[in-house]
DNA sequence: GAGCACAAGTGGCTTAAGCCAGTCAAAATA
DNA sequence: TATTTTGACTGGCTTAAGCCACTTGTGCTC
């Protein structure tokens, strides 16, 4: 080995890729700004295409850029995102709002929900839900119901998340939450008490991850953005599950809250 | 418009990419398992060998499969997540094992946590961070210290998280908390009930994203894998707010567990 | 003025070829 | 036997060329 500095230096997608991260992150080129074509990024650094391309697509993983076919890449807008918390299932809110968790939130940023139950069904529960029901085995069958929530800001509408609830069959059986898209004032929970059933505790289990192909088509989830999932749990007066509900939502779109008492009393 | 049907196919490196998924997802290959090498997929597709380069890039940017350079593309393996829920925060957990939240956590799980606290510092805090401290402006500077955690299983030592943590100069000076690296028995919490601040809420904001550069760098985040971004506020027994934490953690190591009541109560 | 056709420009995707760098096991060597 | 060397194989990255599909603005036509 000579006495030369070996200065590691990045491969050149990579150099224009962080060059054109600085001048993002530097305010150079702001949201909504087009990038320099493919064509013309390879020109100015000496690239072929397919380099400059690379770079492109380094940053569109990272999820700072948009890449639209036929018109160009772009800086993306931060959007506003919604903010989801547990204090959502307050029957306070409820009754004031009338409206289900989903819409109280929304109606409170100014946007217009709208939410798409798309199948009422009766099946056999995925492991983990089963579990967290307390369904040991045999007739545990379960309603599936599916719904979409989407959020328009009055000239777009975007999906925002899917949620997956399964409702034990000794609970909806007969109700309407066995077979009614539209579940009335107050909605999931306020039929839940007409059952016996009042929300006193939640669990959520929260994690992250890259969409499956499914659910980027479904969510429209654009490149480099995860999802966010949320095993929910709805625990009742007497400490009984009564309803698991998966949600998956664009984390581009959607966050969430918990202010929580930190317990010293019980176990 | 002619009358032949016109199914839509997706571009050979998609479907290559589909034929792989699903032999993942069926079973066909397991986790751990190597797949073909990209010259033996370009050949068995007949395509050029970066057709099958893009198909297996595709499969790494959904976290399905790790990429090892000399080595071959491998299905990734399911680790078992590290599961941070707020009772974590609790001074029963604290006395009792007299460990930082996050050791009480990973010693749960049968591993081996490390702490690093790279750096303690007088610095004036991110806007953010001002604002859930209720730092208006002016003499606002805070302590900022920096905490890198690692889990080991016995054999291997994985980064899982970063935790920037800022506190008030007017509670921190003057105290371990601004100067010391080692907080003793019960370590940060146990500090703020000696400045008489006992964390009796917690507010925590949660999101995900793709991770930076350096983030990916320093917490060795593979290709596919988001992170899980928490802001965290601690808020004491006068509903003051006292300590903010800016947590970034790999999504495929650690996930959240909140266990929450509804309130019907406050507002 | 409204509508349409077209052309220029953009990203999407592929080919075929090549060189580089990391890995790993087999073979050669001490 | 223990160590080193070597070479085959792996992914990493680039080039140069080409065709396709989508978008958009321009200018023409009715």
């Amino acid at each position: 080995m000579t006495s030369e500095e070996h200065r590691e230096q990045p491969p050149p997608s990579r150099r224009i890729a962080d060059r054109l991260r600085s001048a993002i992150h530097d305010g150079d080129l702001l949201p909504g700004d087009r990038l320099p074509s493919e064509r013309d990024l390879a020109q100015e650094y000496g690239t072929a295409r397919n380099t400059a391309r690379e770079a492109l697509r380094i940053l569109a993983e990272e999820g700072l850029v948009d890449r639209r076919h036929g018109s160009g890449v772009f800086v993306r807008e931060r959007r506003r995102t919604l903010r989801f918390g547990a204090e959502r299932y307050s029957r306070r809110l409820r009754e004031e709002t009338g409206l289900s968790p989903y819409r109280a939130e929304l109606a409170k940023q100014g946007l217009v929900p709208r939410v798409d139950c798309v199948s009422i069904e009766r099946v056999v529960p995925p492991a983990d839900v089963a579990e967290r029901l307390g369904l040991t085995d045999g007739a545990s069958d379960v309603v599936r119901r599916e719904n979409w929530y989407y959020a328009s800001d009055g000239t777009n509408e975007h999906p925002v998340q899917v949620g997956v609830t399964f409702v034990p069959w000794a609970i909806a059986g007969g109700t309407p939450l066995a077979t009614s898209a539209n579940l009335g004032k107050g909605s999931l929970y306020a039929r839940f008490e007409d059952r016996g059933h009042r929300i006193t505790r939640s669990r959520e289990e929260v994690s992250a991850r890259m969409p499956t192909p499914q659910e980027a088509r479904g969510l429209m989830v654009p490149s480099g953005v995860p999802v966010l999932e949320v095993l929910h749990t709805g625990i009742d007066q007497g400490g009984r599950p009564f309803e698991v509900t998966r949600f998956v939502m664009r984390a581009d779109l959607a966050a969430l809250d918990y202010d929580m008492a930190v317990e010293e009393t019980d176990d």
